[in-house]
DNA sequence: ACGCCCATGTAAGGGGTTACATGATTGC
DNA sequence: GCAATCATGTAACCCCTTACATGGGCGT
């Protein structure tokens, strides 16, 4: 892909869950030149377009952080690392997927932990109503979401 | 509050939605005793403690920022307005969560809409699983997002 | 041929993170 | 009294955003 091309994937298709504009896609480009991840050619007609090919070295690291396990505190790593998976069968899928299944579900025990803690009794919550509000929302993300993450995985087998 | 204080809500009730570490607060902190929003004391024991307390201006400029309206692309403040509110009769509380009945509204929209543009056909998905996946759970999310904030809202009338 | 947009690039500024640093207080 | 940790503060670095900048292609 051209550098351009890539930009606009990234107010498309990648945008919707991540977010970046050609002001670093350019100088990204060329640090990964620079280390040999990818190369690029320029063509006889429209010489300004500079062509972008993954390099052997780009692919394994690639796969590399492919298979490296997802860390909490990062909401986008998962889609991310999903977005570059194409086929339902592979393996590297029902991972992810096994993974953020048990981050959320740490997540969830701690949102109910905390809501407990923090709302022991009625005049808190009253007094904190938007705070509690958040937590409450917060809890039902997660149920929702380890709901979506389960029926997925059962679907997959 | 102290400083200290403020960085301990972060490790808890705040750091739910929103981060930052002492580096920033007190920097922060100090910008905003210049900018007349708060002020601080000290005391005879404990005298390295800085007792912080907001003066009118930053009284009007907290209620000013919670009257603005929400603003697309930021998913963060939403909840950091909510816990602003303390009382469940408070009238920024409807007007809130409506706004963001609004902006999900319109979120979830788009997304079926990417999802019939972006896999019109059955070829594209199964050569695309994980980009799928991210969409429909982009969706799901969506949805039960605006049931909670649609039961949330009547639960208030 | 000329104006507009395409494709690429650079620069400046802001904010956040991590690391470094120091004096005061508390506990044993 | 001395060590640990509390409370405050600063510095360096990285990344992201916004703005500035330029030459090549395309349409009329």
């Amino acid at each position: 892909m051209t550098g351009s091309e890539i930009d606009t994937e990234f107010q498309n298709d990648i945008g919707e869950f991540w977010q970046t504009t050609h002001s670093q896609i350019y100088p990204e480009l060329k640090r990964m030149v620079a280390d040999d991840w990818i190369s690029f050619e320029t063509t006889e007609q429209d010489k300004k377009k500079k062509w972008y090919y993954l390099q052997p070295l780009g692919e394994s690291e690639l796969q590399q952080w492919l298979k490296t396990p997802l860390t909490a505190n990062t909401d986008e790593e998962f889609p991310l690392k999903l977005f570059f998976i194409q086929y339902r069968d592979d393996a590297l899928l029902t991972n992810l997927l096994q993974q953020e299944l048990a981050l959320h579900q740490e997540k969830l025990i701690h949102l109910k932990q905390r809501l407990t803690t923090v709302f022991a009794d009625e005049a808190t919550k009253d007094n904190n109503y938007g705070h509690h509000l958040i937590l409450k929302r917060a809890i039902e993300r997660e149920t929702n979401n380890l709901s979506w993450l389960t029926k997925t995985l059962a679907r997959l087998n």
